[in-house]
DNA sequence: ATGGCGCCACATTGGCGA
């Protein structure tokens, strides 16, 4: 089975593209982050029509994030519990034994600002509730934005962007926590090209010069990892028409045969 | 070189993303 992970930076602006990477790629459970939607103008129909079922937490403007599953889901659960978060970035639900968590890592702005300290606050609620969740779920996702190159070879010009936000060391060791929970960067679990990015800059051709930064993963528990035969990142979605600055990264998961 | 692109909204400029 293929699961997937795409900011999208507005579904509104994004839903024909999505379509078509639904319509090609056919992964059977997608997480998007930057919907940018209010639940009421969820494109629940288009998708329904896909044959996707759905789920979605969004706000206006900012935020949001949503489920697509071919199969049913269920144990649906909004934001980390415990955690009071007025902005829409964390969405679980189970497919079958499979424990799917959506999420869009906050920003962080700057290292100096009081966005930064949020994300570090919101990383260390996520490892805290993960810690739990890997309990009750052995078979875990965890797909979405993460705002985090969790290496130097993750970044297209590490000097340039030594101690900045994305790239800070609390950040990455953030990321080696969530790495310690249990969980393996699927991305890493297999050999892969030079230079290899999730995100680029709208801005100075950065997609044509390869100025991007690897921060969209899917980290797969160890029973999952296991079980994982591939790990990409589909850069033919970032030269469409009107892309997201994002590329959707998906992870294949077969069932071990014995 | 501190902008540049794209999206959004109490819009025609400013906030934000990364």
């Amino acid at each position: 089975m293929k699961l997937a992970a795409w900011n999208v930076n507005s579904l509104k602006v994004r839903l024909p593209q999505l379509l078509d990477f639904l319509a090609t790629r056919t992964p059977d459970i997608v997480c998007l982050q930057e919907t940018k939607l209010e639940d009421v103008n969820f494109p629940r129909t288009e998708l329904e029509a896909a044959g996707y079922q759905v789920v979605y937490s969004g706000q206006k403007t900012y935020n949001g994030v949503a489920i697509l599953s071919k199969a049913p889901m269920s144990e649906v659960q909004i934001g980390i519990p415990g955690f009071g978060d007025e902005q829409k970035r964390v969405l679980a639900a189970s497919v079958g034994d499979l424990r799917t968590v959506c999420v869009y890592i906050p920003n962080g702005q700057s290292v100096d600002s009081d966005k930064y300290r949020y994300k570090l606050k919101w990383l260390a609620a996520l490892t805290g509730w993960l810690k739990n969740e890997l309990k009750a779920y052995p078979k875990l996702a965890l797909l979405g934005d993460y705002n985090i190159a969790p290496e130097d070879r993750d970044v297209h010009d590490p000097v340039l962007w030594k101690d900045q936000v994305l790239c800070s060391e609390p950040e990455r060791e953030a990321f080696r926590e969530l790495l310690g929970l249990g969980l393996k960067d699927s991305f890493r679990l297999f050999e892969q090209p030079e230079k290899s990015f999730s995100w680029w800059d709208y801005r100075m051709m950065g997609f044509r010069r390869n100025h991007g930064l690897r921060i969209d993963h899917i980290l797969l528990s160890d029973a999952l990892a296991a079980s994982c035969t591939e790990s990409r990142i589909d850069r033919d979605m970032r030269k469409l028409e009107r892309p997201s600055d994002h590329a959707p990264v998906i992870a294949t998961i077969e069932p071990p045969r014995d």
